[in-house]
Parts: structure tokens; sequence; C-alpha cells
DNA sequence: TATGCTTATATCGTATACGATATAACCACA
DNA sequence: TGTGGTTATATCGTATACGATATAAGCATA
């Protein structure tokens, strides 16, 4: 009695799969297009075929894989209009989001989104770029306090993951982590004294900064598919 | 040569499985909250429990399904919040992406989505019922482009499909028919002559409407779970 | 009679096996 | 040399089989 999870947090072969091929994709170590092809994946994880397609099936849910019938998974393709896509939905949806979860928060999700926020930026300081990407999402994902906004925080959570694509190929290298810092702080700050609408400003900001640092690369340099 | 999609349009038994299924839920003849055993669909559909977890975990992503690791699936619940959620993404999302199918919309586009509007039409003045949920969310895709704008339509084809079963269950008999085919025909026509703002606020006033008296019928009879 | 443990059973999750599909290689023919 | 049709091969999708997990039933004990 007492603590309450003590079962493994991935109790089956699929979600550990879905984890795995997941973080590949996005940090490119699968690339865009690239074919997943399942008994080799099979193999290589030392599995049948049947977990792997369970998770090939969910991340094509996530919009991380295509599925072509009888021929194959392979890894979805990079557009520009996919990116378009996704910061539009985010900008849409994210800052009303925060705002709301700024109102809903309670004692135990603002000591989360506090945590996730020194978790990012201890990353960031070390030079973690690996992990940047997963706990800037989580940062994101924190403030809109998932538990009282579950549908809202599924949407998010896949927009976020497509977005690291992008992000990591394009706005590597161009020294955005200061200022993302500087965006960060203020947003946090906001959304802890209960300023919804300043909240709100400020993640529209923080999400239409990165967008156009975004649009600039894709300017500079034709097509990414 | 010629023709291109000769190919069965369903070519797993897991998608045909996936339509199946989710119909029956949204329809109620799946009822919330009830158990989905693999062994027993599978026995009844006259296949192996393989496609059919593919199906149940297709709709796991799509929000129509939970899944226990090792307990099994079961129909979502259906909960006032969740519903609130459902038109709150709906309203930040869906009048855009509807304004901007305005201005992508060829040719081809604008005569699918007056198809779209008869067919729907056509199921209500016939009082088939059973059909209006999926030609009304069709409708509305059509509206928005999905070939243009694939990621948005996949999100808002989603919550359309979620929506439905609190409109089902809790709008049936409230004569909204009539309303909700003017609100169609004046957002259609301001659609079909690219006029975007015009469209974008029809379509804001008439997801508002829907949700509206949804909020009503919560309000007159407490809880939905 | 209530409580904790052990055993039994049902269902799940995954390995193995096999038929089905799509592409590629090959060959006949123009 | 190029084109249409055929066969071969690789990979996919699903059926079958089985070990693993969670709940329920049964039993001993307090």
């Amino acid at each position: 009695m007492g603590s309450e999870a003590i079962r493994p947090l991935v109790r089956t072969m699929s979600a550990q799969l879905t984890a795995l091929v997941r973080s590949r994709i996005v940090s490119g170590a699968y690339a865009p297009g690239a074919a997943l092809p399942q008994d080799a994946l099979a193999a290589e994880f030392g599995v049948s075929k049947i977990p792997v397609r369970e998770a090939l099936l969910q991340l094509r849910a996530e919009g991380l894989v295509d599925v072509f019938a009888h021929r194959g998974f392979q890894v979805r393709s990079l557009t520009q209009d996919e990116a378009h896509e996704i910061f539009r939905l985010r900008l849409a949806l994210e800052p009303q989001a925060i705002a709301r979860g700024a109102q809903l928060a309670g004692q135990l999700e603002r000591q989360s989104a506090a945590a996730a926020a020194r978790e990012l930026h201890r990353a960031l300081k070390e030079g973690r770029l690996a992990d940047a990407g997963d706990l800037n999402g989580a940062f994101h994902l924190a403030l809109v306090v998932p538990a009282r906004q579950r549908l809202t925080a599924e949407v998010l959570q896949r927009l976020l993951t497509l977005a690291q694509r992008y992000v990591r190929l394009h706005l590597q290298p161009t020294g955005r982590a200061s200022r993302a810092r500087r965006e960060h702080e203020a947003l946090r700050a906001a959304w802890m004294a209960g300023d919804t609408a300043a909240a709100e400003a400020l993640a529209s900001a923080h999400i239409r900064a990165t967008y156009e640092d975004l649009i600039r690369v894709f300017g500079a340099h034709g097509e990414t598919a």
C-alpha cells in the first residue's frame, strides 16, 4: 500500500518500440523518406514483427510515418506546407490552452511546470541539444495542464513532436537558445502569477518567433521536401 | 492508363475493421464504457485478433477508445469536460481552416463541397439520421480542402468524429435540422464566393450554435459521464 | 465472519508460420 | 533496341499458437 505506480511505466513492447522509433525519427537517425521494413526492425530489436507494426501504426497516427498498404512504412517527408500547418495550428491552439492552464493549475501542476522549466534550461546550459527538443515540449505541455485538458494536450503534444523535426533541422545553429530562455522565463512568470492574458500573449509571441525564424530559413534555401 | 484508383479503397482487414468499429462506437451500438474483448470481436468478424487489435489501436489514437495494458480496450466514456474541449478546439481551428480552404479550393474542390452539401441535405430530408453525422462531417471537411491542408484536416476530422457522439446523444430530438440547413447554406455560399471573412464568421457562428445547444442540454440534466 | 494468501482461469501481448500482394527481373516479340 | 507480358522474389498482412499478466475463486487462518 502507499505508493501507487509501482507498475513499470511501459508495460508492453509496442509502447517501448513506439518511443524508441519516435525518438529516432525526431532526431533524424531515421531520415525523412527512409523505409522502415518491419522484418529488419524486428530483427534489430530482437522481437517479432507484431509489436513493431503496432508501434509504426501508432507513429502513423501521430503523423511521423506514412503507410502504403502492402508496400510498407516510411518516415514522413518534411515539407514547407506541413511546417506552416504545424505552426498555424499551434498558434491557433496553444496560447489559449496555456492561458486556460494558468487558471486550472493547482499547486502540484505549478511545481511540475517549474521543474520542467528547470530541466529544460539545465539541458540547454549543458549543451545537451539532443534532449532539448523533448524537454521543450514537456515544458510547453506542462503549461497546458494535461490532466485537466486531456484532448487539447494530446493534440498539442503531437504538434510539438512534429514541430521538433523542423526546428532541429533548420534552427539548430542559429543562436536562439538565449532568446528562447528569456521568452520562457517571461511566459512562466506570467503563467505562475495567473495572469492569463499575459500568458496567452507571451505564448503567442514565443511560438510566432520560432515560426518566423523557420520561415526566414525557408526563404533562404528553397525547398525542404 | 486512364483511371487511377482501381485499387480497392480499403485494402486491409484492419482498415475495414477500423471503419466498422468506429461507426458502431459513434452510433452508440457499442456504448460508452463497454468492453471490447479482442477474441470476441475477432470471432464475430471471422478474423484473427491481430487486425482487430490494429483497429482498436487506431481508434485509441483517434480518442474513441481507451486501453489499459493487459486489461483490454473499452469505448471511451463521454464527459462534459471532453465535450467542452472538442468544441473549444473546433472553434479555435475550424473557422480559420475553412476560410483558408475558401482560398485554396479549385474547381474540383468546389464541386466536391457542393456535392457533400447536397448529400447531407438529402439525407436529412429523407430522415436518414444514421448517415447525417458522417455526411455533416464530410461537408465540414470538404470546406477545409483536405488535399491542401492535410494535417489540419486530419486533426479536424478526428474532432468532428468525436463531436458526433455528443451531438447524437444529446441533440437528436431537438429540431436543429432546419436551422443547421440554413447555416450550411449561408456558409457554403460565402465559401463558394471566396468571401473568406464571411465564411470564417459563419463557420464560427455555426459551430457555436451547436455548442450552445449542447451546453443547454448539459445544464438541463447534470452529468453525462 | 472477515482477512490475507494461494491457486485457477480468462484475456491479453507477442512469437511463429504462412498465404497474399506488389515490385523487380526476365523473356518473348515487335 | 524498346515494349508488353510472364515469372520469381521480397515484403507485407493475417492466422495460429503460446507464454505472460491481471482478476477472480478458493482456502486457510485469525
